[in-house]
DNA sequence: TAGACTAGCAACCCTTGAGTTGCACGAATC
DNA sequence: GATTCGTGCAACTCAAGGGTTGCTAGTCTA
């Protein structure tokens, strides 16, 4: 069951290797509603720390770490020590990724759907 | 801890009302390699049946027609009978809300960015 | 009408993942 | 130097989700 995406290589072929990998952590990390609330609160602060997340949110402080973790383990967050605090940062780069892969399957199917239509045309 | 999104009021005031379940459902939708093989495909072909996918999937056609209900939650796919097989259609038009959902956080971001930029340089 | 093919439903494993509590360690403060 | 504050790690519970098998019902075809 690993080899899901390996194991459609007919399918696959479309360009994306890794990258669906890249996108699906992606994916998986806004999934899940607590996650979603943490980077839009790090979408308003420049930086910050699991326990101020944790005041906000009603989850213990070593659950918003382990969220934290998977969200730096997506690319979408990069940590920093700060004496005895760790501070974490949004790094917004792998949205772009996921966005491609959307935009990427949503335009190869309006292509498939003019040509559909233009089949039909005719 | 359902009401994360509701309980974090002060936080989820930036706009987002229930637009966040939305695009929530879509990166649920997505998270899983399977379903987007699934979507994948679906973006190449016009319409297929649950059994055709199963054919070049390594599952199941039970296990690919829960995964098409999911998918049609989330609203991503269409379903249509004809006769006695039932065709699925992709609808990628929740994918414009997700990709919302994306570049509204980034733009904040990178405002919040060129704030501090701005900030440090005077 | 009998038989083949398609889909839907239900029950059932088993793994994953979100959340918790408890404890131990480095960094500041007094 | 002792204490507090902030993290990190580990073990544990519990529900959700992906996948399977088995069966029933509808639709086309010979």
């Amino acid at each position: 069951m690993p080899d899901v995406v390996g194991g459609a290589s007919g399918l696959g072929a479309g360009g994306g290797h890794d990258a669906d990998l890249l996108a699906g952590a992606v994916f998986a990390a806004l999934a899940d509603p607590t996650r979603r609330a943490v980077v839009r609160e790090l979408s308003r602060q420049p930086t910050t720390t699991a326990t101020a997340l944790a005041a906000e949110l009603p989850i213990s402080r070593q659950a918003v770490a382990k969220h934290l973790n998977l969200l730096a383990g997506a690319g979408l967050v990069a940590t920093e020590r700060a004496g005895r605090e760790t501070r974490y940062r949004l790094t917004p780069d792998p949205l772009e990724q996921a966005v491609r892969w959307m935009t990427e399957v949503g335009g190869q199917w309006d292509r498939r759907l003019e040509r559909l239509r233009r089949h039909v045309a005719e």
